[in-house]
DNA sequence: GCAATTGACGAATCTTGATACACTTGAGCG
DNA sequence: CGCTCAAGTGTATCAAGATTCGTCAATTGC
């Protein structure tokens, strides 16, 4: 960042006038002896250097009945129901339930607390481009990434960055798993976890996580993900399903029950355990769309999350069927 | 508030399709079936409902060289300096101080703490008038106020409505002082004093602040403020200037130099003591305008704030007198 | 049960704000 | 020294959004 000293002040004053006071452009222009044209650009520059923030609150509780009756029904401590635009749309939904989940987060007190963070989630990294900077630093906040790397090097660099990024915004310290996520046999996973220390060091803080924003997802392969390399082949996704697998929690799979699936494709896992998961309070989740019903469902009846960020689509089928 | 349950569902959706991905208000309408004047109207009722709220951040350290030459001069923590649109206008310089510092205030550690609190201040209410709702609860962080009633019957009104909503704003119990700040007597004070039981539970917590908002004024009688009945006399007033009074902290007059000007005026007040006032780190005062610069700079030189919120004119006179 | 009143709505219109284009200025370079 | 290019600005214009006004439906009063 090179200095930018002058504009900004300028651009600030200017959007003071319009946002806080209401003055109009031609006023403004007038007023400063500039024309109107320029306090356009410049309202707009404040935007883009997010001097002004136009942010859409949820308003406490609209959804409240439905809400509620989620957090009975399985036992949460929080949920949280977002309108999707397009029930179809799970790219716009997993926007949206991240936008929504970065404004419930940023209410969070997580100073100081150890955070897993499942970097390969797009709902995740979607709240983590729309959160807002805390001005609350502290370096004991630690963010842990919970499961190594997984799909394409695109996708590992989105991940490592949205760490960063996240760890950044929260004022702590990342600590990243570099090594893949899935390896092809248990003797690989111990070489590559005792290779590198900031690995080691990441995977030691799983045991103390107070807070985790896990990842739910499906028996699928989905979008940027591909099957083998540093994720489970599609044979070892069969085989998880013939297991009654219907979902995964940071590739620990599930049953429909929730019950976690014992085999052997969690000693390939180089990530948090189910066990590690904290306890009651700390765990976040993002999930909603389609496709990620049935895994959803699951993960609550295991109590595996107790504070839920979804769809209204995903809410009312959770609590009718 | 009445259940005014559908619309604000409505007003949600609609602002979120505006603002967080900005579609066109016509587009909007034709997807939804309604005219675009009533998006348009459903966006100035979200706005209206703060359901969007557009903030003008300060980037930090705009006025950085500044700020930093005020906290070395006079051994601030912090202190925040905001361009005034006209620094003729007072109230106006007022209501932006209050603005910038609920956006400070908003970044503090509040939540668990004593804060003492002057509701008749202009800047300090109109910081409550703009602090935004904060998530965090906590019935164990207490408002005091630390000045009884003074002025009018409907300054008294806005100052009691103002503590009640900041503490509500804030999460934490209100404590009145159900008094007239000054007092005829030192034997009517003690009455008084005794008298109820939420003043006395709210003046027992004055000795307890963690934090306190404290209100700088003149030694004259501004504006809402009328002399006698529950507040200082002309006579008084001048008493105290022939003392050498230059300002006071809750009607704690101070000289030029700041300190402390003993006289009988003290025992008339119900209110906190300039030996109350929390320590390093818990001042915070918001003050600015030309006419209170003489009491600034005492209550400053005095070492009774060290976080300041002021304007760019007191800043630099701050400085170079 | 019928006016009168109120409030909500959309079409048309007017106002406000964004943008295309031309012009100025100053830095860098032949 | 003059030319080029980029950045920044103002004017004029165009698009987007706010407002006015008339209509209609629901509610209230008589």
């Amino acid at each position: 960042m090179a200095a930018v000293p002058e504009p900004r002040r300028f651009m600030t004053k200017v959007a003071r006038m319009y946002y806080t006071h209401g003055i109009r452009q031609v006023e403004i222009a007038s007023s400063l002896g500039i024309s109107q044209a320029r306090v356009s650009r410049l309202l707009q520059a404040a935007e883009q250097a997010k001097i002004v923030r136009t942010i859409v609150v949820i308003p406490e509780g609209l959804h409240a009945e439905i809400e509620e009756d989620l957090q009975k029904r399985y036992g949460l401590s929080q949920a949280h129901v977002v309108e999707a635009l397009d029930p179809n749309d799970e790219a716009g939904i997993n926007r949206d339930l991240g936008e929504a989940a970065a404004l419930i987060l940023s209410a969070m007190q997580l100073s100081g607390k150890t955070i897993g963070f499942t970097s390969w989630s797009r709902s995740l990294r979607s709240l983590v481009s729309t959160l807002e900077p805390s001005k609350k630093r502290s370096t004991a906040t630690r963010i842990v990434e919970m499961l190594g790397d997984v799909g394409p090097p695109q996708l590992q660099h989105d991940s490592t960055r949205s760490t960063q990024r996240f760890a950044d915004l929260i004022g702590g310290t990342p600590l990243f798993i570099r090594a893949p996520g899935v390896l092809s046999s248990a003797e690989m996973r111990e070489a590559m976890i005792s290779y590198d220390v900031h690995t080691r060091e990441a995977i030691a803080a799983l045991d103390e996580l107070d807070v985790a924003l896990v990842g739910i997802g499906t028996c699928n392969i989905d979008a940027p993900l591909e099957p083998g390399g540093n994720f489970f082949t599609v044979e070892q996704f069969e085989m998880a399903k013939s297991l009654g697998a219907v979902g995964q929690i940071n590739l620990r799979f599930i049953d429909a029950e929730g019950i976690p699936i014992v085999s052997e494709l969690d000693s390939l896992v180089i990530g948090v355990t189910l066990a590690q998961l904290p306890a009651k309070g700390g765990r976040f989740a993002v999930a909603g769309g389609r496709s990620k019903y049935e895994a959803v469902r699951a993960a609550l009846r295991g109590n595996w999350i107790d504070t839920l960020v979804t769809d209204m689509e995903t809410a009312e089928r959770l609590l009718r069927e």
